[in-house]
This record gives structure tokens, sequence and C-alpha cells, in this order.
DNA sequence: ACATTTTGATTACATTTGTAATTCTTTATA
DNA sequence: TATAAAGAATTACAAATGTAATCAAAATGT
């Protein structure tokens, strides 16, 4: 059975990046950098926090006086999730018009285009 | 001067939809398909459409006892400004990682591949 | 042991969103 | 002309979200 992966918010995603990328961590190792980066209130984020671990997106574990959360959701299933969702909302679920659309959008280097098209043959048998 | 896209909701989006596909158009022409489609009520479809009209994504021309809808905001630059939110969000705004995730999450079919192969290159130069 | 500090838990509150019901106007109808 | 029907405007209300402040418990210094 698969994980269920429960919705999250945009400022608990700015969260979840840090913990995805650095964890077990302390709260204080959450906070500081949005602070910094974010200017977010200390207290921001412990609610942020809070709500996360309540949907079942992070746990922490007890270590004597201090708290290490870390991640239950994986971030690949995150933001496969979150593409499935997208593309389902503004191009009605099919990827080609969505990819086509972001192409034409961008501006790519030819050294880029090269990659993709890489990609692409990769895929390709 | 550029124009503010304001920020448009999942429910309120399927709306949109609805008048991007044809406008001007009557509130019980939206009502309708988004009844049998999404079983809505014909008063949540109003809603939708007063908070559009508020928020400056559509407006509305009496005509005799009749109010026909327009969108004001265009589909592609909502499309756009979307593409670049999620762009920012789940990849930090870079394009190419987006792009490669997506490609190795689908399934294409070796047409599929060429056409976006095509795409590319058809930017290519 | 007691006061202070730290940090998680609880509570707070405005805004947005989903989902309608009710009211108010303005035409169509008896 | 009084009344009903139609449709927009206003009001309602719970859940989610952004953004904190306050409370409480535990550890630490004195």
């Amino acid at each position: 059975m698969k994980k269920v992966i429960p919705r999250i918010s945009e400022a608990e995603w700015v969260v979840m990046k840090v913990i995805w990328d650095q964890s077990p961590i302390l709260a204080q190792g959450v906070i500081d950098p949005l602070i910094k980066k974010g200017g977010w209130h200390s207290k921001t984020v412990k609610t942020l926090l809070g709500r996360l671990v309540k949907k079942g997106a992070l746990e922490f574990r007890k270590e004597g006086r201090s708290y290490w959360y870390s991640p239950i959701v994986n971030e690949e299933d995150c933001i496969r999730e979150e593409g499935r969702t997208f593309m389902k909302r503004f191009f009605n679920g099919a990827f080609q018009p969505m990819l086509a659309h972001f192409v034409e959008q961008e501006k790519l280097t030819p050294q880029q285009i090269e990659e993709l098209k890489n990609i692409l043959n990769k895929k390709g048998n």
C-alpha cells in the first residue's frame, strides 16, 4: 500500500525543503535559515513544524531535551504528486501540451536543448 | 504596464476554464456544465463568479436582464504565471531539472518522444 | 530547591477557499 | 398593478492557511 501524501501548503513546503535537505534536524536548525532567508518568525516556523507533524509529513524523535525532526514523506514522491496535480489542473493531465508550453516559454541555450534531447534519447528505447 | 494576474484558486480555475472556452457567456452557461460534470451547486458557481469578478479575473456586461461574463485575464498569461510559480516552488525556478523530472516520470511513446524532439529542434536555432 | 531559560503545545486571529442559503431587485405574468 | 420568477448581491459558516502570542513543562544555573 502506498503512502498517502498529505497536502503540503506553500509555507509548509518551504519548511519541508529545509528538512529534506538535512535531517534529522532540530527545530532551531530549521528556524535559523528561514529567519535569515525568509524573514520568518521562529514561532511561525514552530507552528508549521507542528502542523506538518500532525499531517504526517514529519515525525520527531525526542533525544533527551532535543527534538529531532525527520521527513516521513519522500521529496520525490511529493514533487511527483504536485507535478501530477499541476498537469491535471492546467493541462487536463496531458503531458505533451504541458511540455510544449514550457519549452515555448523558456529561452534555452543550445546546450540545454542538447541536454534535453539526450534525456529524451535515453528514454527513447 | 502588464496586467496584474490575480490569484485564482482551484475551484475558481474550473470556472475560468469554462469561460475561457466560450465567452461572453451567461451565468447559466457556466453553471450547466459544472453541475453536470462537477456535481456543483448552482449557488456555488454564482459565488465563484462573484469572487472572480471582484478579483478582476472576470467582468460582465448587463444586456437587458442578462449578464454576460467575459474573462479579463488571458488564459495563456495565467498558465504562464502558474507555470512559473510551480517551477519556483518545486524546482527553485530551474527549468531544466523540472523538465528532466517530468520526462523521467512519464511514459512516452516513441512518437511522443519524436514530437518533443521536434519542438526542441524548432527552438534549436 | 527555586528562578530562569528553552522549547514544544495550545490558543489566537485574520484571510482565503469551498460550499451554500438567504435576501434583494428587477423583469415577466396573471 | 400585484405577484411570481430569475438572477445577482449579501450573508453564512467550516476548514485551511499565514502569522504569531501565550502557556506549560522540563532542564539548567545559582
